[in-house]
DNA sequence: TTCAAGTGTCTTGACATCAAGATACCTCGG
DNA sequence: CCGAGGTATCTTGATGTCAAGACACTTGAA
């Protein structure tokens, strides 16, 4: 079956035989889906009145076990968003009550975010509704493929998680 | 080599042991490294002074092939935005003189948007540079693997990219 | 021919994000 | 103990995006 990005490949080879765009074949794709997914995600978690982002945090708090608690900076390794953008989505999330900001005992510069009870029922119950639909669009995949691409990818990530950047 | 999605996976193993969060192995590390490349993306551009948003649109253009020329809503589909941001995407192009507005011929209602001379030359300067940066990013794979990986990618876009949504 | 439904683009208003810098605090060598 | 450099978080201002709906035009069935 074809994708946008096959077209979008081929068009370039016709319009840019001088070039070698294999790199798209890949790259381009890892975009593309990821804006597919957003947008599926989105839609998905409007039923539970949730936003992405509001997922993001909420499911990286209830993550770290209890006490469900993480520094803005621990956050922001994992939702990959800048120091304003978490400040501003702390706010956010405070005022609706699904996390509390405690100071951090330990360094007085430092903050501690804390899931409410409220916080983390709504992790669980938006975390499941993830899992399934992630698993409806990998249905394209067999098992193994999964595993493959898992691993593939991990090796295209790892740099990036893995340096001071 | 561990990545943070493998320490993501493990930390739900250990909190929510009775679901099954193996898909994630595959789509978070597809979320988490569109991130990434959007990151290195606006680094890499910012010095032919281009936003990201810029180039997906004079791209788009070009790959057209002459005269260069797509509808606003041809390039909703391969921009993957919502109609507004392309107006608004379009507008600012045109102030820089980098697209033009034209009147469609055989469609009142409609409208074509055109690369300037100048927007072409952006287009394809910036492209020679994303794809350096690109085979930078993918040099931890061999030939076969980047293969595999576009593969098993595509049978996951091909549905997104060939229903009416 | 006519008009109801469909389509393509734009407008509006709310809002989330980013980059850059400010502030307060910590750390460690001397 | 002191101070310079490093670190954690927040503030600010600009900007890009989205959802929803408005508007003009097209299409097709009667």
């Amino acid at each position: 079956m074809e994708d946008e990005v096959d077209r979008l490949v081929a068009a370039w080879r016709r319009e840019r035989p001088d070039l070698d765009v294999e790199p798209l074949e890949v790259l381009s794709r890892v975009s593309r889906l990821a804006r597919h997914l957003d947008r599926a995600r989105r839609i998905a978690f409007a039923e539970h009145h949730l936003e992405p982002w509001e997922f993001d945090v909420l499911t990286s708090l209830r993550r770290a076990g209890s006490p469900y608690q993480l520094s803005p900076g621990q956050l922001l390794t994992q939702t990959l968003v800048t120091s304003g953008t978490m400040t501003n989505r702390i706010d956010r999330l405070t005022k609706k009550n699904l996390v509390e900001r405690l100071p951090d005992p330990t360094d007085r510069r430092g903050v501690l975010v804390r899931l409410t009870a409220e916080g983390r029922d709504k992790a669980d119950q938006s975390l499941a509704g993830l899992l399934a639909q992630e698993r409806a669009i990998l249905g394209e995949l067999s098992r193994q493929q999964r595993g493959e691409l898992a691993g593939l990818l991990r090796q295209l990530t790892a740099p990036f998680d893995n340096v001071p950047g």
